[in-house]
DNA sequence: GAGTCCATTGAGAGCGCTCCCAGGAATCGG
DNA sequence: CCGATTCCTGGGAGCGCTCTCAATGGACTC
């Protein structure tokens, strides 16, 4: 298998003087051609297959992407020979000449978001790749982690290496968007983006989970339960999802105490923190709808240590179900459970259809984006 | 907010149809030309930055690559058309002739795994990214979720797309690492691959952590806190990461009764199962240290329902240092930490390193393999 | 002042593939 | 049985870039 000649030809180094190693980058040099028995073997081209079939390159070519228009017999031979030679078309060729990649490029401006501490992320790449690889598209990961990378990331859109982009968790002053708009990249949105203008902007397809729904699903919940007293802790409101789950709170509770309503950060610890500060407002709360299971879990705990049990005192509804953390809290977890993984395959095909209408953008509107269910999964503790 | 109009629009509907936007995809097609206002604008050649420099085409591909050997007044000459013209290089181009495609793929062959419940994933991700594109390389994703993904990814591998690979959680009948080998292709597998045969053959390069020494710190520990009767609960013993981890367990016990070994599958549940095996073998025992985090998280809530107090009457130590859970449990876990992160880097660094030599792999051979350390963090189970 | 050498530069040949176009075969109507 | 169509097929022109090779010209040596 060790297929190399322990000669130290570096890759910049001139080779001695002798004939040209590279095995001729020149069809006909001569001397080696197929002699480098060494290094990897030359793949076969269009070119091979095509001799070997005795078609012309072109009949070759058909065959190989669909074969329509060629006489079965002379199909059947081309195919033959691809099978023969275990021909694969070289890609970087073929997109040379139809500045088509078969690739996407998947973004994520997210450094230290919940998308690295939750399964989220890898629910969505699955979801993702489900979907492109059905369509024999690629999936190329671009994470970007702080600023220099959003250079190097709109570079590479712009370089025209992929025929669609799909954008997860930007922020307001994120440049992709705008990036991939002027160099006339298609691509499509994970969650509602929220900077101004953007709920305007016809252009913007995106997909992103019904949060508002959600929260009133949660609250609904909570309120069959004859709870009256029902806080709730938001994430970050910078965030779209967090503002349409505090609104789903709210389409249910119009003229609720805002005593009631903390701001959390998605996190456990911002949790446990908002929860001691509803508590020590409105000590007789009842109900708690928290906008993420980490939040939940931190609430959970703040709630114990000061003594209330769960759910008989308070009732308790997370969001997200993520498994690790929903079904292994004490008590577990109720929560609201969004559809990640089709999410994510949501969005692959939402830019798939894009890209095979390559036609016409402008023609396509009508309904872009898409929003996808959320339901809830009753567990213990509420 | 609820920015949706009404439409139920299937995603496989078809469009109305229209005018074409984005100009022909085939560059001379009579037509157009470059009349296509709307769509992308034809981007900027080399040919073009060549004329706009007044320069040939040769000199500014000298200057897009470095400038070596180019006057320092054409340089500067070339980089003002580059700029001014928002010149980026065609990769496609460039690949058809260097055969190198600064991307190496990533595959992950590991549909339900842990890989995806747990942050791994992305921390490896993350790793690998950071890495990979301090190279200027890309990162493509392959996900591996039945049989015919195989075919699918060994077709890819093969195809040269990619300059190397990173390869996830290879089972004992991967066929990847024989594909990889096959086509020539450069990889560096993520964990010690187990099968037999593997631990001999030098080609092989791997990262793994130190799953052993992580075990044997654990138990070390539990030791130090006077524990005589330890447990462990194992994970699939088909797996080397568990294997290893329970060869740490017995270098320190290495007369320890079976009676205080149980195998888990790295889920809660199984944690628990096994826990519960456990207590019923060995009602005495004192201590247990499970081969993953989300097992010891249901190790403790048996060891909870059966009565036995954390720490006091049992001490238990995880593995893994998942935050989601390990900070999370009651009490919070004592657990051996990995650094995902680190191993993702060191695959990388490791295959650019080898794509770097191309020249000769046999001379490199050295110390090919890294293993990466673990360390205790003394929560409150143990 | 002639000869030699080295640093620069440009010309041109491809990399492997797709697709336009025209020639030839096969098919059909009259 | 012949001209008009319709089908297939091969020829050939690039896609944008790198790289080899030869030509140019000035610096330098003797």
């Amino acid at each position: 298998m060790s297929q190399h000649q322990p000669t130290g030809d570096g890759p910049p180094a001139e080779p001695s003087g002798g004939a040209p190693t590279r095995g001729g980058s020149h069809p006909g040099t001569g001397t080696a051609g197929r002699g480098d028995t060494a290094g990897t073997l030359p793949r076969p081209t269009l070119e091979s297959v095509a001799e070997r079939a005795g078609v012309s390159r072109a009949t070759a070519s058909r065959v190989v992407n669909g074969g329509a228009g060629v006489r079965a017999s002379l199909r059947e031979k081309v195919q033959r020979a691809v099978d023969e030679l275990g021909y694969v078309p070289n890609l970087a060729a073929r997109t040379l000449v139809t500045r088509r990649n078969q690739a996407v490029a998947v973004v994520v401006s997210e450094p230290e978001s919940r998308l690295f501490s939750d399964p989220f992320f890898a629910k969505h790449l699955r979801g993702i790749s489900r979907e492109l690889s059905s369509a024999d598209n690629q999936m190329v990961l671009l994470l970007i982690e702080d600023q220099a990378d959003f250079e190097r990331v709109g570079r590479y859109l712009g370089g025209g290496h992929v025929d669609g982009a799909l954008l997860f968790s930007l922020h307001h002053s994120d440049p992709l968007p705008d990036i991939a708009r002027r160099v006339g990249l298609p691509f499509v949105i994970g969650g509602r983006p929220g900077w101004p203008g953007a709920e305007s902007d016809r252009e913007l397809t995106y997909v992103d989970s019904d949060n508002r729904g959600g929260g009133r699903i949660a609250v609904q919940h909570l309120q069959s339960l004859g709870r009256t007293r029902i806080a709730t802790i938001t994430g970050p409101l910078d965030q779209t999802s967090s503002v349409d789950r505090l609104d789903g709170y709210r389409d249910l509770l119009p003229y609720g105490d805002p005593d009631l309503i903390a701001e959390g950060d998605f996190t456990p610890d911002g949790g446990g923190r908002a929860m001691a500060e509803l508590l020590a407002r409105r000590p007789d709360l009842d109900a708690v709808f928290a906008a993420s299971d980490a939040m939940a879990s931190g609430a959970l705990r703040v709630l114990r240590e000061a003594g209330r049990r769960v759910p008989e005192d308070v009732a308790v509804v997370g969001f997200d179900d993520v498994e690790q953390i929903a079904a292994w809290t004490d008590p577990p977890l109720t929560t609201i459970r969004q559809d990640i993984e089709d999410m994510g395959r949501l969005m692959a095909r939402l830019l798939l259809r894009r890209l095979a209408g390559q036609v016409d953008t402008t023609a396509r509107r009508g309904p872009t984006s898409v929003i996808t269910p959320t339901r809830l999964v009753v567990r213990g503790s509420a």
